[in-house]
DNA sequence: GTCTAAACGAGACGGTACGTCGTGTCTTCGG
DNA sequence: CCGAAGACACGACGTACCGTCTCGTTTAGAC
């Protein structure tokens, strides 16, 4: 086995990028957005992670880039596959993990401030698609399908449809504000959906 | 019968508002958020609808405030109650109407804009929750209660849910553009939903 | 004797000015101005006054005005010419009245302010010119030249410098505030002008 | 011996200030100041001198601060003491001198601008005191002290009062505009006030 | 132990938009 | 015609944040 990291990273010379101001950085924005509401200015994040404004600017384009980064960071929960648990008992868990992460913890808060960014910058837009949204919603995808192979589930069921409706609730709640997120709300969705794609 | 004018109008003294540069500034504002798919400046309306920026600052305290109104103002569209149809077609047809309107006016990026402008201001938030959203469940909510009265729905159906059920996943689409607005997306989110609901 | 003013004063129609609100202005701009020790804006004039910009602007072309017609209106002390005293006594009271004017008076401050806006709007300046300093200026060159006539002063004094030499100190010392306007300063100026003029 | 350069300039961090943009600013200052006769805008001096209004911001409060730095600047002739020269001649020299500089060169035009400015802004004032009044008075101070040392002068003399009588006709004429400055203003000044203070 | 190249800190700078203030004009009504 | 009330245009103000730049100073790892 040879020296060279067989992950191929080229050593780059000079000196390295420093990770623990990369993680005040990201430490930094959440802690802002959170006591603001609102998205930080790049100028706050730097004097709140004791890191210059350059530092930033090299690593990060926009402060959007920074909460989004910050917020795989702390929340990159596994959500792992069970295909043990039972189909709707998969599925409600899912929903219910959703409504108590953006209820509980910073998540919510810098979700809607990254959504908000996403309107005027497309690239978080995209970026919060391909990191947050979609392997959220193919786990739930990939549930449907096993649903629909075990009988559990209609065979002619609305994949695509029934994801909003399990998912778009929860996210219309939180943008909107106008009910809260209460403890039952995902057993409240997952009751109705049910009804009309179970396996008569 | 007093002389007083029935309307009751009082003469409020001084030179009265100008409509013309209210409705100036309104249409400049719709119109610079569509070119750009993005909140103007006060600065963009103001030189747009030929009115000073100290005329802007008298009537609206921000950008998002001349943007709302603005869509009020051009999508008041009546959604009348039309007791007469089955309660079906009655939320089919709502909802039909909202994927359009934010399909294929300017009511689809405007709203994107206010929506993400109340994540920082709160008042914009509360405004577009009173003068647009909340009318629009309201409506939804008649009808539902209409069913369970008239005995096409089931009794204890859970109205809230039923109408986040229907609308959020339209909202959904649009801030998070993971999938388009079909045609017949109401008509599937109605198939789902309403073999929930319906009266066995 | 006939009802129509031998004056000839063609009674105009309408509504006659106020001569209550006139004077209110005056008031208020005074006050306004040593209150700020600045000169006081259209608004706050007309605010303090209890009158309507519009009714300020009619009469008046600029805040500057105002403050003048002011001054002149409450300094207005007679400075009458008393041939019976001495040339030298006739002087000295004459500078030390405007030092006392100016020290413990409000026509210091206000002085200032209208110098200071003179220097951009040259009608202010042509006013002061013509209503306060050229009037004063023109009282100390006849006594000196009463003086030079019954010979108490030398016949060849240069009239002109004199009066500069005698004033200007005062004005100097308000503006740059290097130096109080003390009781005596009257008494040495005088004293110093004295032994270059006095006949010997 | 260290090696440390023994002149000690602390070698400051961060990019360095651009003289080349601070002169061009004092420039464009005095420039505009001139072509009006008043005092310029932030947004003029910024304009002119072809750098951003922050920048100004970041190192000037206000407009008269750019042209009492520009003043000083442009009109720091040394003043120089010399004392070989006869009391007379020495103070006759620097009346004269003044009365050119107010005459025929910007001095005099930013002098009245800056002096309105100090009316209102007490930190303008001060500035000119310390920079400009106060120096001139000192070196007038200093050779009438000389003068009473050596006995050309009288042993009494009114220092102060002196000085104001030589410098203030000058500044009297600048500001009221009352007549001109002559090229024998100097002259006559010191004519008169010599009789006054000459030893017998 | 140097050497070197990148990371990093500090801060100047240009630029855009902000929201405010003061001026002066205009419009509508009432005395 | 006087006057009050208030809408409006204009221009300057001073501030905030953005993103770029230009210095000087570390600092890890290669030689």
């Amino acid at each position: 086995m040879n020296t060279v990291s067989s992950k191929a990273q080229a050593v780059r010379p000079g000196r390295p990028r420093s990770q623990e101001r990369r993680l005040a950085v990201l430490h930094a924005a959440a802690e802002l957005a959170l006591e603001d509401a609102a998205a930080p200015t790049m100028d706050a994040i730097a004097t709140r992670a004791g890191v210059s404004r350059t530092t930033l600017y090299k690593w990060w384009p926009s402060p959007s880039a920074v909460l989004l980064e910050g917020l795989l960071e702390h929340f990159h929960e596994s959500i792992e596959l069970d295909d043990a648990l039972p189909v709707r008992e998969a599925l409600t868990g899912q929903v219910d993990a959703l409504v108590h992460l953006l209820r509980d913890t910073a998540a919510g808060t810098l979700l809607r401030g990254l959504m908000a960014a996403s309107s005027s910058d497309r690239t978080v837009g995209e970026a919060m698609l391909d990191t947050w949204l979609r392997p959220r919603r193919e786990h739930a995808v990939h549930h449907l399908h096993r649903g629909i192979a075990d009988g559990s589930l209609r065979a002619g069921t609305d994949v695509e449809i029934v994801t909003d409706a399990l998912f778009a609730p929860v996210y219309h709640r939180l943008v909107w504000g106008h009910a809260p997120l209460e403890d039952d709300l995902a057993e409240r969705i997952c009751d109705l959906v049910w009804s009309g794609i179970a396996a008569p």
